[in-house]
Order: structure tokens, then sequence, then C-alpha cells
DNA sequence: CTACTTGCAAATTGTTTGCAGACCT
DNA sequence: AGGTCTGCAAACAATTTGCAAGTAG
């Protein structure tokens, strides 16, 4: 996924802001809320400013190319790059870590509304609240 | 369900805002924001106040006696009576309607991530946005 | 009585917006 | 050059909190 390829395409411009979130983004494993992506970009181009980081995100959400998602009620939105529909959100109460679960699931619950009570799914949201291996014992 | 009952178990007071928020909620077939809650509850009794109606629902989740959540990534929270957690919730993109749809699927999910992945899952929040059947048309 | 609750208003938090200037292309 | 973007500060919306007065048990 090229950030430059997919603003050209759309006769976007290319800036600084943009690069930095974009980068922060990726070199980032987890889920960052955009006031953590906004101080790490401030640490790399001080001149960033808050504003610009939530703009570049919702940019980037409609571009496809970042996901947001709500992981407590209570919280604020975090980020990731953008991935499929199909991954489960797993969230740590011990280590507050987010882990990924790719599987069927999704899919086959897609499928099952479509056939069986012709609800058309356009977007799955699951987050499981839990513990993780190492948090459970 | 009985609010009086539930409340004198844990020494907590039986008192009005908590009745009518109470009411108001069960009477209501769907989701309320805690703003169109408080605005019924005040059509019945203008003395109580919003900060009331949040204190009230937040004692009411702590209570299991109700449940919030987050339908969109920007809107407001939405309240309505307990349920268990292997409701699904579909929201419509055409008529805004929230559909519950009780199935195995969270329960499976559940099982799948305990025995395969050592995740001991406490509590699942499935939504689903699409379209119901009248409006997929 | 007296501790739990509430009303009210002010404070917080997360996010958005208006606008003049900066800067990609 | 010219329209897209940004920084800044102010506006917003949802929710929370401090505190004195009210009230359930």
């Amino acid at each position: 996924m090229d950030l430059e390829e997919a603003l050209r395409r759309r006769d976007l411009r290319v800036t600084r802001p943009r690069q930095l979130v974009w980068a922060v983004l990726h070199e980032s494993g987890h889920h960052l809320t955009a006031a953590e992506i906004a101080a790490e970009v401030a640490r790399r181009d001080p001149a960033v400013n808050l504003s610009s980081v939530y703009r570049t995100l919702s940019l980037f959400a409609d571009l496809r190319l970042a996901r947001e998602s709500r992981l407590g009620a209570d919280d604020a939105s975090h980020w990731e790059p953008a991935h499929a529909d199909d991954v489960i959100h797993l969230v740590c109460a011990g280590c507050d870590a987010v882990l990924h679960h790719e599987g069927r699931e999704v899919e086959r619950l897609r499928t099952h509304l479509g056939e069986h009570h012709g609800f058309v799914a356009e977007w799955v949201d699951v987050v499981v609240h839990g513990r993780c291996p190492d948090c459970a014992a």
C-alpha cells in the first residue's frame, strides 16, 4: 500500500502531516488514539497540529486507508491501518492489549444474516472484551 | 426484573429519577440516547436533571440492569434494558432501525476463542451495519 | 437523623470548524 | 498562479464533577 500513489490517484496532495500520520500508523503495531498519534507526529515535527491529525485520519478513513474503532464504550476512538472487516478485536482487560483474530466467523455470520433474515451486512464490527492467555491466569 | 428489589438489595435508594429512567427504558422498544431518555423523563417530571439521568444510567450499567452500546463510531451512546451478550445488533443504514438477532454465533465464537486461543471472553459486542429486508431493495 | 442522591452550573474530553496564510503541483 | 491544506484558536457535543440542599429509609 503506497500513500503517495493513493493520494495522487485522487488529486490529493502529499503533505507532511499526511506522511507522518501514515508512518506512525504503520510503524506502531497496535491501536492508537488520535492524541497518541498526534504526540508521536509532534515528536518528529512539532509544527504539525492536532487538528490536522484529525483531518488526516478522517481522510484516511474515507480512502479506506485507515480504520477507526471504538474499543470501549467510554474511551476515545482508536486507529490502525485498514484491514478487512472479518478481523475480530480481542481487548484484554488485564494488559490492555488488542489482539486480532482472523477466522471464518464473520463471513459465516454475514452469510447467515443474508440468507435467513434478508439483512445485507455492509460492515461487521466485533469487539470481544476478556483476558488474553497471559492474563487469564 | 424488579427495580425496587434490585436497588434495595444493595442498600440503594428508590428515587424518582431512577424510577422514571427505568420506566422510559422499558416502555420504549428501542435504543435511546441519554438525551432522549432525559427528554422523556422531563416530560413526566421536569424537575429531573440531565446529569441525574447520566448518573442513573451508569448506575444501572453497574448493576447490569441496562446496557450501553456504541452503534456508530460517531454517535452518542445508546441505552436499552439489559440483555444477554449473545444478542447481535443489526443497524440499518436505510431506516436507522436497530434490530436484534439472537443466535448461537456469539456462543460459538466464545467457545472457539477459549478452546483454540486461550482467550477468555467476558463480553462480546457485535454490531452489524447494513440494510434490513425492507431497505435492501 | 444522616448518609445517599439530586439539581445546578461549571469543568472536562474528544472532536470539529472558520479563516487567513502556507504550500503542493 | 491557484486551489488544496494547514495552524491556530474558538466552537461544539457528550459526559462528568463539585457542592450545597433535599430526601429516602
